[in-house]
DNA sequence: CTGAAAGCGCTTACAG
DNA sequence: CTGAAAGCGCTTACAG
């Protein structure tokens, strides 16, 4: 059953049928102008039979090294459109620039991320992407402090002195809150990440900051930090807003979260009573009634910038590291601007 | 501006540093026992004080060539959550493996798919996933002649002899419009894809069929083929419904297709009384009203399934080519089960 | 215009 | 247990 694979031609394999030497079947592959037209005819016809294709690895190894065309990008999960947004806008700019991505989940899990940064550094990427606290990764900080280039997207390491691109994270969740504050709500639960990631901590910072704001003292009781799929948050929240006195309005600060939510407000037959704020927008969100609002990320965006950013680094144009914080917008579908019941109202 | 990288350490700086002969550091460095522990100690500290990390690309090149430990993957949009979930089910795979993927989009254009899998050649990728029909590309042509790993995944090449992993298109369009045939429709129109596209001709053909089989005609005027976004399919089927005597139901064979449709459908007023059938499961499906009749393709279990098949491929295990086609079920939602106008219904 | 030598970073045989 | 030689597929200097 396991029939080899024929061996790929080399220069040589060419340069004997070609009855020449492989050092001027090179000259011809890289298109060096120093050959006559009999022989480079003669190479060329030999390169088209055999079918031979240059070793890009054997070439750059011997050029000296660091450049291998191809740059890592390690994300949280490829199957969240968030994140496989950021990847088509990684992608673009690698394509301008003759690169390709290795791109790789780590579901949020230290170990996994650490494998496969090592996996990047092993295969000599130019430079890499990476989505993560970069606090517990022992290989990303050696590579760091080496000077390889990297940049931070959407999360933020604490060692700050690394190129960053993100979300206004703490602006984004102020405006959903402060937003249904307008709309008179005061009693507002949050629903966010994992809070060991930093977005999510950003997030309800800034949820708590806007309450403030407002004169309204933040509960604990109302904020609601994990790491589930869509079903589990739909739980959740169907949960919390059906045990004692519910909140009159939810900010759900994730993608996944406001699927969950959605779900939750319909089982419970109050999606048009309690107001919600997302983060993120989602497909049909200005589809299914009402509308929900959202502070609408521009994941493609923030994957284009990262990834200019990383190009220059590695072009070595890149200077200081910088930080980038994108601003986001919120838009208004319904959902947001659903009032508190007469009783629940402020003043 | 330019400050060049530091050189990474070679195993001979390791050696230099420990005072002994490089051979030695490879055998620490690939855990051969034949090191006394006192070297073996220098040598480990030589390691981590120059954090020094083997070069995979050289080790590979000496071993012998065809194994890099990367596939690629060549899909068409990875901003499009189906092939987004292809990605991933794809990577749960390699990971066992111990491998990388290598991503990127194609947008469906035959050149850029060109240049993608050259450069997946160039750089040696132990085999790839490609999204294809195969026709027009000459390099995936000759690397197929070659005996290259290669799993065509969701389309199919039109040279048959090849492994293929995809969904049912042709039985699940024809599950969707005969679904709307004991529903009492008969007026039916199908929007897919390009038709250039193997799987758009199929899903059409699948509709065709269902027709036929109830005795119906089918109209050439109903089918609507193209590439397009979303917002673009809005416009398109909101003038296809409101031109003339409109069907009474409508097939949307692809997901950015079914979420123009919804928001056309909205736009008319007409989502309780023209039904619909989506080809792709969509976020928010269920939550829309009415939800969404859906045929759910499952991306991340194709994905693996192609997968699985190419690493035995890379094994030589795999023996002949081989065609897989997974069933598609149905989801009802409520779109697809709106009864025609008692003015159009059949008998 | 063409080629023989040396070497990129590593491993595979072969000696001591 | 340790090392000097040869070579993976290619390019970079150096000769003719």
């Amino acid at each position: 059953m396991s029939s080899a694979l024929p061996r790929r031609p080399t220069m040589r394999d060419v340069a004997l049928a070609a009855g020449t030497s492989f050092k001027t079947v090179s000259r011809v592959v890289n298109g060096e102008p120093a050959v006559s037209g009999e022989l480079l005819a003669r190479i060329q016809l030999a390169i088209d039979e055999l079918g031979y294709r240059p070793d890009d690895r054997a070439r750059r190894l011997r050029q000296g090294g660091t450049q291998t065309g191809v740059i890592g990008f390690a994300l949280v999960d490829v199957a969240n459109p968030f994140f496989s947004a950021l990847l088509r806008g990684i992608e673009e700019v690698a394509v301008k620039h003759g690169y390709l991505v290795l791109a790789g989940s780590t579901d949020a899990n230290p170990a996994r991320e650490n494998q496969l940064i090592d996996a990047f550094v092993a295969r000599r990427v130019d430079g890499f992407i990476v989505v993560s606290s970069g606090t517990e990764n022992s290989t990303l900080r050696a590579e760091l402090l080496r000077g390889t280039p990297v940049v931070f997207l959407d999360l933020e390491p604490e060692l700050r002195s690394s190129d960053t691109v993100r979300s206004d994270h703490l602006g984004g969740a102020r405006l959903a809150t402060s937003h249904l504050i307008s709309h008179g709500h005061r009693d507002i639960a949050f629903f966010g990440d994992d809070d060991r990631v930093f977005s999510a901590t950003l997030r309800a910072e800034g949820y708590r900051g806007a309450l403030r704001d407002a004169g309204v003292t933040p509960r604990p009781d109302r904020v609601v930090h994990g790491r589930h799929s869509a079903p589990e948050w739909r739980a959740i929240i169907r949960d919390h807003l059906s045990t004692g006195k519910p909140p009159t309005a939810i900010v759900t600060a994730q993608n996944f979260i406001t699927i969950g939510a959605a779900h939750a407000l319909r089982d419970l037959g109050v999606q048009h009573t309690v107001a919600q704020v997302g983060f993120d927008d989602i497909d049909l969100a200005d589809v299914v009634e009402p509308g929900i609002t959202v502070i609408a990320q521009d994941p493609p965006r923030l994957g284009r910038v990262a990834a200019e950013r990383l190009f220059a680094r590695i072009a070595g144009t890149a200077g200081k590291p910088r930080r980038r914080i994108l601003t986001v917008p919120l838009i208004e579908r319904g959902s947001g601007e659903i009032p508190p019941p007469r009783s629940r109202r402020s003043p």
